[in-house]
DNA sequence: ACCATTGTCCCGCATTATGGGACAAATAGA
DNA sequence: TCTATTTGTCCCATAATGCGGGACAATGGT
């Protein structure tokens, strides 16, 4: 099935870097421009990729994969299902707005957004995915880990950053985990240069592994340490009624 | 190139039927069990698909293809980008839920939602989609066609549905279409059995050919049609401002 | 005006997908 | 409980198809 795998890595690339030519393309999967060639022609007659018109057309996605991946989210083992209707609560107890992420390989990744009442002026858009360290609920899955996947993560440097250059040291993080654990949420105050805060708390399946998180963003301006830990309460409980439906279905 | 093209079908009719059997979806696609069944195990490979453990493996999607949709729709078009001030001012003047959507072929796609200060219960998922007439930001697109798309759509009674079994006569919905286009707004009260009203409006490109629409909705005791009609302007003047936003880009 | 780069296409070779069929295991039915 | 049906998995000979080097013209940067 190697045609269908290059396919994939093509779909893959042009989502990352379009629009982008097919020379250009090419080079970054490491693959003969003849194949790409004809890898993209195949995809755009199956209506996954585009081009625009002229001498040195540009490849992008079309929205298929969108509507795929809505149909996935929606579907998906009940999550989304499950939180709505807390989620919404919470954001009409606080005011602030609520994401969802589900945990996905060595990334989180955005499933839905439920805006606040009060203006942030960011929205992330679902689809949207990033490093576990980066966010509050992240960091609050990393700590519910167990200690053997908790170790595979700190590893390596790439999963302790705190910005593009600056990592945090080991013990540092590992003694952050270790009280997030301990409380059952983590905050992140003025996160990675934006101007929000968060305050995130992990979803646990049915074994109690963590595989989904719920978070609480606000501007920072309004949340600083004090007013995300007078949230905490509302939000562990929000995410432990999540995981008790997750925890009732099939 | 056909391997390829038999892997996205495969891919596309799981996110529709997920979870689901290797024989059944092979009937489903009327093609062989053998094929069918090795193209599951290449997309499992390659990270696409997933079984739940068991004798009799159901098949989904995981969450690759979300990730991909979400780049596809934050690099498209800039349509996004130039979309979320003027939709969260909107939200903030009129206090209800602002939804905007990519026309797809003979298809509405939600590309982003932002939630009304109002509760209205439902939240429609991003990477749904729905037939044309179905939403009144549709019908604003509708209405604004060339004459010639807008007969080609009209023609095929799928696309006159306002329920699943209720057909609007092809004469009622062409006058309804000439006032929208002539006010500039579709409205839609108790749209489909759900408990929401909306009101939609067409987003332009450069070449002045409707390519999204921009709408508000909220609970139907709240907004009937004077409500509505009181929100058109706002609504209008909103999606206009979108509609340049785009022209001025590229 | 030059020249490196790009998009596109061709074609012989060899790799690879194909799908009927066989089998065991699991479910549905009685 | 026993039987009939369906399901998931695998094998294999045959035919089909993807492969990629290379050639060419069009393009655009300098």
């Amino acid at each position: 099935m190697r045609p269908v795998g290059l396919a994939l890595a093509v779909v893959d690339r042009v989502a990352e870097l379009q629009p982008i030519g097919a020379s250009d393309l090419a080079r970054h999967i490491a693959l003969p421009k003849a194949t790409v060639h004809r890898l993209l022609l195949a995809l755009e007659s199956y209506g996954w990729l585009e081009r625009d018109a002229g001498p040195r057309p540009r490849w992008s996605l079309t929205v298929k994969p969108i509507g795929i991946g809505g149909r996935a989210i929606e579907r998906k083992s009940g999550l989304r299902m499950a939180a709505l209707s807390v989620m919404d609560s919470l954001r009409h107890e606080t005011g602030e707005t609520v994401h969802l992420g589900l945990l996905h390989g060595d990334k989180m990744l955005l499933i839905e957004r439920i805006d606040g009442i009060k203006s942030v002026g960011i929205f992330l858009p679902v689809g949207t995915s990033w490093d576990l360290t980066w966010s509050s609920s992240g960091r609050a899955i990393l700590a519910n880990l167990s200690a053997d996947e908790q170790r595979e993560f700190l590893r390596t440097p790439r999963y302790r950053r705190r910005s593009e250059t600056d990592v945090i040291p080991v013990g540092e993080l590992m003694a952050e985990l270790a009280l997030v654990r301990e409380r059952g949420f983590a905050i992140s105050v003025g996160i990675a240069g934006a101007n929000s805060s968060s305050i995130g708390a992990a979803i646990f399946d049915r074994h109690g592994a963590p595989f989904a998180g719920l978070s609480l963003s606000g501007a920072v301006d309004r949340l600083r340490e004090p007013e995300l830990m007078a949230l905490a309460p509302l939000l562990v409980e929000a995410a432990r009624r999540i995981s008790m439906g997750m925890a009732l279905q099939v």
